[in-house]
DNA sequence: ACCTGAACACCGTTCAAGT
DNA sequence: ACCTGAACACCGTTCAAGT
């Protein structure tokens, strides 16, 4: 003889596990914790599952990461509109701001970015560009740069403001001599400031080769 | 009685472990097999000794990676002559050709620069472009956008290399009708050439900036 | 189709102990 | 001062087994 529904213990939920899920929990885990805190068994336990059950949806935890920064990608919005110059600013920088949102993303740029998010938006640099009239090698060349510095200096600024502190400065100043011009002007500067400059530059250099008669 | 000399076992030839020496079979270690391949076993098997005993030298795995991409630094060449511009354009070629000689090292620049070697090549950045008249805000701009750039580009480019093959292209071509310009721009590009061409974009726009009249 | 548990072959790091 | 071995608290991943 069977004990009553209500006395057996409720079947645990059975809502299945997505892989939209564990990439959501992933990113949630990275923000909180970093990068070295994510683990399978964390990561599934936060889910309230068994680690190994991960690998029914995934086939290796680089697989996560993989998922996990494109998907920080979806975040950059498709510029909305203007002067390619105007437009090329404003799809790099928001480029920027979602990297700097997760400052653990910076880690994982030396990985293959082959998602769907990530193609699209450099797709969208690429036609941005292509339409403003960069042409031959100028079109990758634009391209890359563009997106080289977004990337690199992203991954410089979210390195120097978590090490940044008293020691660093303490560091440097007790070095001022073998190091003068860096010590004196290397620190306390203003990340976005710096950043829109450095833009302009590359951004002045590039039009001078589309407007310029070759 | 004790047995004579000859018989007993040689002791292992006791030469002190330096710091010096580990950094050096660190590098090897990773040149040869990858940063993933790098562990404080195997790093201490091929120096001949447990994996323990490095822990007397340096205090975490961590200790040996700083160490190590920092004399990758060492291999920089400062600049001999010219221009400034042409003694900026070969000091980040050095840069840039030191990192894809060792291309687990762009993997490693999200970790704090505080080396001897990364800082010295940092300060001739800044002093060369002092020189050549930068000033205020232009000044961290300057060397910021350039170093961004190299480490970026090479970032990008050891990436990319070490993912190329024939899954990447079909992927990209299979989709060629939502990333048309990508697909059609976006693969084998001279990576040099392009780079110089980024560097020049970024000269050329910074150049503009000092010898303008503000 | 999806989940679980036990198990394997590793890790980085600590520490008492040796020379 | 420098090195060793055993041990701890983890890892990622596989796989046979369950539902």
């Amino acid at each position: 003889m069977n004990e009553s529904v209500w006395l057996r213990p409720a079947k645990p939920e059975r809502r299945p596990l997505t892989l939209a899920q564990i990439v959501g929990e992933a990113v949630a885990l990275l923000d909180e914790e970093g990068a070295d805190r994510l683990t399978m068994r964390r990561l599934a336990e936060r889910l309230g599952t068994g680690s190994t059950t991960l690998y029914w949806h995934v086939k290796t935890k680089d697989d996560v990461l993989d998922l996990a920064l494109d998907s920080i990608f979806g975040e950059v919005p498709p510029p909305a509109g203007g002067s390619w110059r105007e437009r090329v600013a404003a799809l790099v920088s928001g480029w920027r701001a979602a990297l700097l949102r997760h400052p653990w993303s910076t880690g994982l740029l030396d990985r293959p970015m082959m998602g769907p998010n990530a193609l699209s938006r450099t797709e969208l640099l690429y036609a941005t560009l292509a339409e403003a009239g960069f042409t031959g090698p100028d079109l990758p060349a634009a391209a890359f740069s563009l997106s080289t510095y977004v990337t690199g200096s992203a991954t410089a600024q979210a390195r120097d403001q978590a090490a940044a502190g008293p020691a660093v400065h303490a560091h440097l100043r007790e070095r001022r001599d073998t190091y003068p011009t860096l010590a004196a002007h290397g620190l306390d500067h203003d990340w976005d400031a710096t950043f829109t400059r450095g833009l302009e530059y590359l951004l002045d250099g590039m039009a001078a080769r589309v407007t310029a008669p070759s």
